[in-house]
RNA sequence: GCCUAUGUAGCUCAGUUGGCCAGAGCAGCUGAUUUGUAAUCAGCCGGUCGGCGGUUCGAAUCCGUCCAUAGGCUCCA
């Protein structure tokens, strides 16, 4: 007998080999009906397999994360085998679960896959799900595991097994379908009652473009057809919030195939609402110590030699452009930060000036690839909410807390709260892709680290993905639908202050060498207002909404009287219009509630002769009879709040 | 850049065995209506069917190519 530990620290014994299953089914038929796997120690076991020693368990079903995860898995293995049922002789990559479903890559030889086939492929795989197959697994060695996939000739297969360590490889048998893996699976393939193939995609070998692109398909399965149903109306609901549309619809930016990929155009109502970020965040800049600086949108080649990013990215920028004389070429900036450098070094500089910020909303351009494009989120031309902060050592830590300090103050003031800190640490592997020295590095990696440690952000952290010259700390946020987006970005830099032979005086009459941080809370204008305009679904906050009040007339007779009202409004700084069509005031209202203007006020008759205006908030309705003054106050008043730091 | 799709009026979309002057709703314009909390009525205007080339007696429809867009891969100073 053995000893089982259940969550509840509750201890029962069982028999040696006692499985996951066999528990659930000793505590109720009802769990262990939907029980898809187990953790064995903290290790995720399959349901089926024999525990043979005291433990401790917690059986895993859909409500649990690994449980999902073990459902999907094992859903990727069901349509590996519908694939190799419809189309004999396909090779198998990997096929993950990842946080919405799953995915295979393939490679089907001269044959392809469309979202054509999708629906037999779907058929199939319910067709084998409801054979009620069991996950085999079977502990092979080695040469058992390369000779079995030789036979298959599968090259990818073969060359995962090769990297593993001989004992520890396992296979998994499905029906007719055996593939490596290291599990775990569902107890059998009838737990999958509902099935989605999503979508198609070329995926390069392994993530390197230099290998075989293959073909990944992903989907999705659940454990009931109403969970499914439930997951595409999300999708369709998401979809309503894509900055793509909103944007569109609310008349706030464009694009032209005349102007060319990437390249956004703001309508006037997108001005007017980046303007007013802009100047929120100048604002609380000038009051943190930044100061102005202003910079062309070219500079010399030469410039971005110095800096290393010619090196780096000099063949994948814009060509560059030549002056009508030979031999002066010059780039479109696709940073400030060089530019920034050149102000510093304008004039020495004593330790007494330092620290020195020096901020600009830099307009850069980046060849991205086209592929990559993506609305305003990933564009060619776009502005950064750049600065520069030039400090001693001493200062660094104060500095990059003082940049957090911003960060948190534009979150709040536009109510985000799902965001987390990334930050991205050298691969100290890879020593080619990176400049600088070791001990800058070390410190650097340090700093940031000991902040994020000190202020108790909720931050992760990813090796290998550090800039060039330097660690960074990222701002995450996720769109409409779940994908993460990098927003404010705090880096630290060594390297240029080195490359452009900047200096200060110490109080020992010695030079120095400062340190470098650059920083945008916002990231870039185009993709911070894309992600807010997911985030809010267009209904922008009151302080930054470009039209605020509508202003409705029941009829023309009431024109002048709207008239009046507006003139009020504009006196107390509110941004209000006149809809002062020949349209009944049910069509009025639906127009506004669609336009998302906050405030609809409606004059009659009634209002007319009481001096007052009835207002109506947008997605909530009828407020009563305000006077306008009083109104006035009321939006002055919520426009402080959200601003307040 | 790569894989797979898509591209018809300002917007949303009909229009497939290739066949008269390519349709609808909304928006816009004109007129009527003078309107009370999510769509008043009528008329009108508006399209190189993404561009170019080809097959055909005939192409929005079939083929090629380029451009743009979407989902992914790679990349992201």
């Amino acid at each position: 007998m053995i000893n089982i530990t259940l969550p509840d620290n509750s201890v029962k014994q069982f028999e040696e080999g006692v499985s996951g299953l066999e528990i659930a089914k000793s505590i109720s038929e009802g769990l262990a009906r939907n029980v898809l796997s187990v953790k064995v120690n903290g290790e995720v076991w399959d349901a089926t397999r024999p525990i043979r020693k005291d433990a401790d368990i917690k059986l895993l079903t859909w409500d649990d994360k690994e449980g999902k995860e073990t459902m999907w898995h094992s859903s990727a293995h069901l349509m590996a085998e519908a694939v190799e049922k419809l189309y004999p002789g396909v090779k198998f990559g990997i096929g993950p679960s990842i946080d919405q479903g799953f995915y295979y890559d393939i490679d089907l030889g001269d044959r392809m896959i469309s979202e054509n086939d999708f629906p037999k492929i779907e058929k199939k795989m319910q067709e084998l799900a409801r054979e009620k197959q069991t996950f085999d697994r079977k502990e092979v060695s080695k040469k058992e595991a390369l000779d079995y996939f030789d036979k298959k000739d599968d090259e990818y297969k073969l060359e995962l097994i090769s990297e593993l360590e001989d004992g520890q490889i396992t296979l998994y048998k499905t029906g007719d379908f055996i593939d490596l893996c290291r599990g775990p699976h569902l107890p059998n393939t009838g737990f999958v009652k509902a099935v989605k193939i999503m979508s198609v995609a070329g995926a390069y070998w392994r993530g390197d473009e230099k290998r075989k692109q293959l073909t990944r398909l992903y989907g999705i399965t659940f454990p009931k057809q109403k969970m499914l149903t439930e997951y595409l109306q999300m999708i369709e609901e998401a979809k309503k919030r894509d900055h793509r549309k909103l944007g569109k619809e609310l008349e706030l930016f464009t694009f032209s195939q005349n102007v060319g990929q990437g390249l956004p155009l703001w309508l006037p109502k997108g001005a007017m609402l980046r303007e007013r970020l802009e100047q929120f965040l100048k604002k609380v800049q000038k009051d943190a110590g930044y100061v102005p600086v202003i910079c062309p949108h070219i500079g010399k080649v030469d410039l971005y030699k110095k800096s290393g990013h010619y090196a780096k990215y000099g063949e994948d920028s814009f060509r560059p452009i030549q002056t009508p004389e030979e031999g002066e070429e010059y780039f479109l900036k696709p940073m400030n930060c060089p530019h920034h450098c050149e102000i510093y070094k304008s004039k020495p500089h004593s330790y007494k000036d330092l620290p020195i910020r020096l901020a600009e909303f830099g307009t850069v351009y980046r060849y991205e690839q086209s592929g990559e494009l993506h609305g305003l989120t990933r564009v060619r031309g776009f502005t950064q909410d750049d600065a520069h902060i030039f400090c001693t050592p001493d200062q660094l830590k104060d500095e990059f807390n003082g940049v957090i300090d911003i960060v948190m103050h534009i979150f709040k003031a536009l109510d985000f709260h799902d965001w987390t800190a990334q930050v991205s640490l050298r691969d100290k592997n890879d020593k080619g892709k990176y400049i600088g020295s070791d001990e800058n590095w070390d410190k650097s990696e340090k700093a940031i680290l000991e902040v994020a440690e000190e202020r108790g952000l909720k931050f992760k952290v990813e090796l290998g993905e550090a800039a060039f010259y330097g660690p960074k700390m990222d701002f995450m946020v996720k769109d409409a639908l779940g994908r993460e987006w990098q927003l404010g970005t705090i880096q630290v830099d060594y390297n240029l202050p080195e490359r452009f032979d900047m200096e200060y005086t110490g109080s020992d009459n010695l030079p120095h060498r400062p340190v470098m941080i650059h920083r945008a809370p916002f990231g870039s204008m185009e993709r911070f207002v894309a992600v807010l305009i997911e985030h809010c679904e267009g209904k922008f906050p009151l302080w930054l909404t470009p039209e605020q009040a509508i202003i409705l007339p029941i009829s023309e007779k009431y024109q002048k009287y709207a008239e009046k009202v507006l003139t009020l409004l504009e006196n107390y700084d509110i941004r209000a219009l006149i809809d002062d069509r020949s349209e009944k005031t049910g069509k009025k209202i639906r127009d506004a509630e669609l336009r998302k203007i906050p405030y609809m006020l409606i004059v009659g008759e009634k209002e007319e002769e009481s001096n007052s205006i009835s207002v109506r908030k947008q997605g909530e309705g009828d407020l009563g009879t305000f006077g306008v003054e009083e109104f006035a106050d009321m939006i002055n008043k919520e426009v402080e709040k959200q601003t307040a730091p």
